[in-house]
DNA sequence: CACGCGGTACAGAGCGCAAA
DNA sequence: TTTGCGCTCTGTACCGCGTG
C-alpha cells in the first residue's frame, strides 16, 4: 500500500514528481548559485510540484551535510536580569535576518541543550571555570561552533572569552557621582573579595581632587546603608544612582560596544 | 557491522548549436 | 563532418546517528 498521502514530502518525493533529479530540486528550492543554469521552466515546475505536495525543507538534515543549524544558542543563568532580558533581545534581533534562530535557555543549562543539538554559534553568560564545562566548549569550538563566553575568570581556549570589565566601569560610575558628591554609599551583598566592589573601592583610593576633599566609601553588605544605632537608613539618591551603574555597567550596558573578545587559535 | 535516512556538493554526461 | 563550447541535468559520495 502506498504511503505517499501521508508521509512527509521529501525532496526525492519531489524530485520524483517533477521528473528531475534530487540535486536539481536540491537547486532550485536552496536558491543555491547553481540554480541559474537551470532553466525556467524546469524550475518552475520544481517549485509547483514542491507547493503542489507540501513540501517543507528538513533542517536536520541539511545539518549533516552542511554542519550548520542555524541555530544561535544563548545561555543565561538568570532571565530576570535587566542585561539578560536586553542581550537576549539584541541577539534575537540581529541573527533573524541573518536566517537563524535564536535559541534561549534560561536557565543556563546549555550543557543539556547541547547534548542533541549543535548551534552555529553559543553565547554563554557565565561559565565557572570548571575544568569538565571548559572541556565542553573546546569540543564544541574544535567542531567548528563558534562560542563567546562572558567571563572574569576563564581564559580563551579555542573560543572567545569577553571580560566585563567591572573596574573601567565602576571608574565611570564613580567618576561621575564625584562631579557632584564627595561621599558615595555601596550597597552591596559582600565586601571582602567582591571584585564588583573592589573596582569601587581602588577607584575611590586611586586619586584625590585637587581641592584636596576627601572621597569616602561607605559599604553596606545586606543592603543597608550604616547610621543612627539601631536606625538604618536608606541609601539616598546617590547612593541608589551608584547602585544603578553598577548592575548595568558591570557585565556590559547594552547601549554600549562590549569589551573586544581574546581568542587563541 | 551494515544499512538507511534527507539534502548537498561536485564531477561529468548528454545535448544542441555554431564555426571551421 | 568534425570540433569546440556552453547549457542543462544526472549520479553518487558524503555527512552523523539510530536501528536491525
Amino acid at each position: 500500500m502506498s504511503t505517499e498521502m501521508t508521509d512527509k514530502p521529501t525532496l526525492r518525493t519531489v524530485a520524483a514528481a517533477a521528473g528531475v533529479s534530487i540535486a536539481t530540486v536540491s537547486y532550485v528550492l536552496s536558491g543555491h548559485p547553481r540554480s541559474q543554469a537551470i532553466s525556467e521552466t524546469t524550475a518552475r515546475r520544481v517549485r509547483d510540484t514542491a507547493s503542489r505536495l507540501g513540501y517543507r525543507r528538513n533542517d536536520a538534515a541539511r545539518a549533516i551535510r552542511t554542519g550548520k543549524s542555524d541555530l544561535v544558542l544563548l545561555s543565561l543563568s538568570v532571565l530576570a536580569d535587566p542585561w539578560a532580558q536586553a542581550v537576549a533581545a539584541e541577539i534575537s534581533a540581529a541573527v533573524t535576518p541573518l536566517g537563524k534562530t535564536a535559541l534561549i535557555v534560561a536557565d543556563g543549562d546549555w550543557r543539556t541543550v547541547l547534548s542533541n543539538k549543535t548551534p552555529d554559534v553559543i553565547f554563554i553568560d557565565h561559565v565557572a571555570d570548571d575544568p569538565e564545562l571548559v572541556a565542553d566548549l573546546e569540543r564544541f569550538a574544535a567542531r567548528g561552533v563558534q562560542i563567546v563566553a562572558f567571563s572574569e575568570v576563564l581564559e580563551p581556549r579555542g573560543f572567545d572569552v569577553i571580560r566585563s570589565g567591572a573596574e573601567p566601569r565602576c571608574h565611570l560610575a564613580v567618576e561621575h557621582l564625584l562631579e557632584r558628591h564627595t561621599k558615595i554609599g555601596a550597597l552591596t551583598s559582600k565586601t571582602e573579595g567582591a571584585p564588583r566592589f573592589d573596582a569601587y573601592r581602588t577607584t575611590m583610593a586611586a586619586g584625590r581632587p585637587a581641592d584636596g576633599a576627601g572621597r569616602d566609601l561607605r559599604a553596606a553588605p545586606g543592603g543597608r546603608l550604616p547610621g543612627r544605632a539601631g536606625a538604618p537608613r536608606r541609601a539616598g539618591s546617590a547612593d541608589r544612582a551608584l547602585l544603578h551603574h553598577g548592575l548595568r555597567g558591570d557585565r556590559g550596558d547594552p547601549g554600549r560596544p562590549p569589551a573586544a573578545p581574546r581568542r587563541t587559535g
